[in-house]
RNA sequence: GUGGUUGUAGCUCAGUUGGUUAGAGCGCCUGAUUGUGGUUCAGGAGGUCGUCGGUUCGAGACCGAUCUUCCACCCCA
């Protein structure tokens, strides 16, 4: 007996009504790309290795899809090297392509490569499957989509500014209420780290900073006395322990703190530009919160970093992120380009939108008729009459076997299929067709003409 | 990568301290109804209990490995 197929770990099969619901999200986001000035692009799903490696820190590393060589993979390798059985020594010698690990990374390759056929600044969008090496769990796959926005060529905030609006714009769209867009700010977090005498440890510093709503102040001041931050500059982030009030107040206090730093200066001068012109622009039902905790992206991000939770009560990881990286195209060879960018999570959005009962109730592909199949004479007259529904652009369809009525009535029944049309002996000597209206039972037996108007 | 968790019929799940032939509901198939579905009634099919190995007279149950699921850490969408 075969083995029972099965397919990879945190992968997934999707039916026709899981395509028909993650559809739905796709076209809402790409609509809404498609309003604010972004346009498409597509990049491959493997990209050479050193295009990936070293983009996203050690751990990235570690998550990013090897694609063996092709041919004799390990006779190229000498037997020094394989005797060490390094790793991660030997990756590089036998694998030379890696699966695309998030779309930002392709993209800043994409923008070096074509930067003369280019217009900037260049808004471009991406919406494409993503694969990391991650250990599943809820809402964490190994093979998923992301739906990036990107403008590079630009230093303007206004920028980050239409980014919030987006998406406040896509998450009204889809009915999700009650968002919170994070937003943080690279430059403060190095502010802070340099005003407490960690300026080479901001990783550590922000890496600890990270858990304080986890595991509470004490354990955080614990945890970075422990990685060597003084006392004394602990004690200066006090204030930022009691953060609180309004995003006006919270700015009001880090100043506080960050008096001393220019860098940590400039980070709060772009965080209020962006609130202030937010508060006067109003947003849907997302709602914008300062939250210097927020610490993604360290790697890449050098001004504003945003990070969108779902509502209140939906257990989820961020269902959305992005930022500023100003020199992100600089690795690639080209310098002075700013960029910045935010993406959506697919799969997340949908786990979010499936718990809370939010999708559409109709929004599955469906043909409107069947033609029950009463034998060969009969369905020849189905199908013309088939034939002249689907140009006017009626979905129609003919069960394929002369089964028996009960079973043909049954697959209608289960397909939801609105109406029926039995062509029997008798409707097709005098050119009639009996149409049935499947949930109310009625049917009444009527020429094409009719039986067109009535279905259009 | 670390620690834990899950796996029994197509689906959701029972299955007692190890003990005959592993059950239920829903779904599926057939018939009552040979041109009428959704309701009802009667009958039926379907499982090497995730996989491999071990302990035992005997394993769905106990042990080990492996795969899978979910969860925490790490990190992230």
């Amino acid at each position: 007996m075969a083995k029972k197929p099965g397919i990879p770990k945190g992968t997934r099969d999707f039916g026709p009504m899981e395509v028909a619901k993650r559809n739905y999200i796709f076209n809402t986001i790409k609509a809404n790309f498609e309003a604010f000035g972004f346009q498409p692009i597509e990049t491959p799903s493997f990209e050479n290795s050193e295009t990936l490696m070293g983009k996203y820190g050690d751990e990235g590393d570690r998550l990013i899809f090897k694609i063996l060589n092709s041919g004799d993979f390990l006779g190229k390798v000498d037997d020094a090297l394989y005797a060490e059985k390094d790793a991660q020594k030997m990756t590089s010698k036998i694998s030379e392509k890696a699966l695309r690990y998030d779309l930002t990374v392709p993209f800043a390759r994409f923008v070096v490569q074509h930067q003369n056929e280019i217009e900037f600044p260049f808004k471009r969008y991406q919406i494409q499957p993503v694969w990391r090496a991650d250990r599943p769990q809820k809402g964490r796959f190994r093979e998923f989509y992301q739906c990036d926005a990107d403008v590079v060529g630009s230093k303007s905030l206004w920028q980050e500014v239409e980014f919030v609006q987006l998406y406040d714009a896509v998450f009204t769209t889809l009915k999700l209420k009650g968002v919170t867009i994070k937003i943080n700010n690279r430059k403060i977090l190095s502010g802070i780290a340099e005003v407490i005498g960690a300026h080479d440890k901001l990783i550590d510093f922000t890496v600890a900073l990270d858990k304080l709503d986890k595991i509470g102040e004490e354990k955080v001041k614990e945890e970075m006395l422990g990685k060597g931050i003084p006392q004394e500059g602990i004690d200066k982030l006090q204030p930022l322990f009691s953060l609180s009030g309004t995003f006006e107040e919270q700015v009001a206090a880090l100043g506080e703190i960050l008096n001393t730093s220019e860098d940590g200066k400039k980070g709060i001068e772009e965080l209020q530009f962006i609130d202030n012109a937010i508060t006067e622009l109003g947003l849907q039902t997302a709602k914008l919160q300062l939250d210097v905790t927020l610490a993604r992206g360290l790697n890449y991000y050098t001004g504003a970093i945003f990070e969108v939770s779902a509502p209140k009560g939906v257990a989820m990881g961020s269902i959305g992120g992005g930022g500023r990286y100003d020199d992100l195209t600089g690795i690639f060879g080209l310098k002075d380009v700013s960029g910045v960018g935010i993406s959506f999570g697919l799969d997340r959005i949908y786990l979010v939108l499936e718990e809370l009962d939010l999708f559409p109730p109709t929004i599955t592909e469906n043909i409107k008729v069947l033609f029950i199949n009463f034998g060969e004479a009969e369905a020849l007259g189905c199908l013309k009459a088939i034939k002249e529904l689907r140009k006017q652009g009626v979905a129609a369809e003919m069960y394929p076997d002369a089964a028996k009525m009960k079973k043909q009535m049954n697959f209608a029944n289960k397909r939801e299929v609105p109406f029926v049309v039995m062509v029997g002996e008798s409707e097709l000597n005098s050119n009639t067709f009996t149409l049935k209206n499947m949930a109310t039972g009625e049917q009444q037996t009527i020429f094409l003409e009719e039986l067109v108007g009535r279905l259009k």
